[in-house]
DNA sequence: ACTGGCACTCGACCTAGAGGAGTGCCAGTC
DNA sequence: GACTGGCACTCCTCTAGGTCGAGTGCCAGT
């Protein structure tokens, strides 16, 4: 049905119109890609290629641009993996090295995807299913009130304030053995049942303390798998102003809903693998003028969490697709070293 | 030189040109307020308003629009405090009650910010000058890592890890418990010479570990004085497409620059007082087409941080300057309780 | 000091026409 | 049968000209 030739016409249609954002026609196409034929012979290529749905004319008489099916073919058969230049290895490979903490690397994280790929990046926390809880410390801070903090072994540090009425730092101090012997060492999951079968075991005098401080770590170990995401790189959709409805703004708008942009990562499932979503194949209706490419990123087959980022449609798939799989490769392997 | 009835027809423009964004003509003016005179008088009074730089011409025989110095007067003279809306008043007054820590807090004020102004809002993390350090904790990650965490009297938690050779359990404790007598209770401040004296009286043992942790104190007591902000509301600036080049582009860029939105911020000095710089009045180039309203927050004259919103010259200051102080208000009030 | 009247300016909007890129189709060639 | 050159056609883009009307500045009159 297609043959080599019309494979290559549809791959030049879609570097062409990427790079020059306007409906490429025959002739222009046989003179930018040598590809021994004859406008006509293009044209009736063309012919079948928008009857199949690849290709489409904005109006009767201009050139073709890309589908979102036709961006689909050029993603799962024509894109090369084009090779990062050495100037972007080295700023994937530096940048992360001195970071401070969690937030620090997913901070540095996000600003080098958005730098490499010039498009709006998002980081998701990690959450690693089997990470552990290090540590529980109780902290008083004055009257009543105490500060639950949990330490996990991801780095990550949690807290939540809790009433707790004349309790003393001896009672405290207690409380807070009983807790770590009981959770320190424990994956997040257990930890949960684990706080279930404490509260029956504390003696009398810490148990009313014990309730409040169970409820809290629950509350924390409930928000640390639902993880957060960070954004970056927004200024790159200035850019697009010429596409403010159709790009800027409905990306503003996924951008300010936390839910949608960790579902639309949660599904970007295997690391080392890029997923792409171009325009209708995504789920959520605002988004469904832009793309988004994602790429989990973890250690061993141990999937944490993904990253991505998103832009138009019409964006350079194959330098976008590389430079996510490198970003979420190095911070994979960065964060199982550190 | 400019009387009653020549700042009326400013007061008049200006809310004309808010609402409609076009140029604001005599007819329409003496129609739309009642001026008692007729078109006639109101244009040499436009054509006394214009010599003295308040409102200009976008071109001859247009309507006039206001100048950055226009709406300088306008705010300084003319603006009423416009009252808040019943639904208002109640969304600032319950929209944080349920606030779980400081980063909730933060998290919902910039929120609610960006809701009622219908612009983009900037909170700035509050940093208590008197704030003290309420406690010191240090914990084992395995192998010679160490998290030491700081929690503020503010909630703040800080963490860094460290690298410590070969420390025991015991040696942790004791340290911790060395840390916490010289720095609990000492203000932030304070606590940077406190640790300094601190080194020369470790025992032996503990000296290396001291110099480790110290360091990481020192980095943490340095970044909670030099503060983060939070920026939210960003998917407003959609309604300003048609002026993307003058206030999405300028916002979007300057939003990444956190530096810059501290600075900015940072100026905005005394709470209850609503600062506002107008177009050029604003210090920093990329803005100088926008306006920022800005207020500091805090309680009884206890400066904690800064709070704002970001939007195009023309905006609706009156309403805009109420829901900034109100907020302001109530986060601090909120803040001062606990 | 204010007003009505008037000539004038100039952008917004419409229309018409030229130009041109690009197409589909068809008859002809290898 | 696949490719090509040619040709008529479509329809967007750009320009030019013309009308319309909101708005102005100025001036003479009250």
């Amino acid at each position: 049905m297609l043959d080599d030739r019309k494979l290559q016409v549809l791959r030049a249609i879609v570097s062409d119109y990427v790079s020059s954002q306007e409906p490429v026609g025959s002739k222009a196409l046989v003179e930018r890609h040598n590809l021994g034929v004859s406008p006509a012979t293009v044209r009736n290529d063309m012919a079948v290629l928008e009857d199949e749905g690849y290709i489409t004319q904005p109006h009767t008489s201009a050139g073709r641009i890309p589908t979102d099916k036709g961006y689909r073919l050029f993603i799962d058969r024509l894109a090369g993996v084009k090779p990062l230049s050495p100037a972007e290895r080295r700023a994937i490979s530096t940048f992360l090295s001195g970071a401070l903490d969690l937030d620090d690397v997913v901070g540095r994280t996000v600003r080098l995807l958005a730098q490499v790929t010039r498009q709006v990046a998002i980081v998701q926390y990690p959450v690693l299913s089997t990470a552990s809880v290090r540590h529980v410390e109780l902290v008083s801070l004055g009257g009543d009130r105490v500060l639950v903090i949990m330490i996990s072994s991801t780095g990550k540090v949690d807290q939540r304030p809790v009433e707790v009425p004349g309790i003393t730092e001896d009672e405290l101090a207690q409380l807070r053995g009983i807790l770590n012997a009981a959770l320190a060492g424990t994956s997040l999951a257990d930890a949960a049942a684990a706080l279930g079968t404490l509260d029956d075991q504390l003696p009398p005098p810490l148990s009313a303390a014990g309730t409040q401080v169970s409820s809290a770590l629950l509350e924390i170990l409930g928000t640390s798998t639902s993880t957060r995401v960070v954004v970056g790189g927004v200024p790159n959709l200035t850019r697009f102003g010429a596409e403010f409805e159709t790009t800027v703004k409905p990306v503003l708008e996924a951008l300010e809903e936390q839910v949608v942009l960790l579902k639309l990562l949660g599904e970007a499932a295997t690391p080392g693998d890029v997923t792409v979503r171009v325009g209708h194949e995504n789920p959520y209706r605002e988004l469904q003028t832009t793309s988004l490419v994602a790429s989990a990123y973890g250690s061993d087959g141990d999937i944490w969490a993904s990253l991505g980022v998103v832009g138009p449609t019409r964006m350079d798939y194959p330098s976008t697709m590389a430079s996510v799989r490198a970003v979420a490769r190095y911070v994979g392997r960065f964060l199982a070293e550190g």
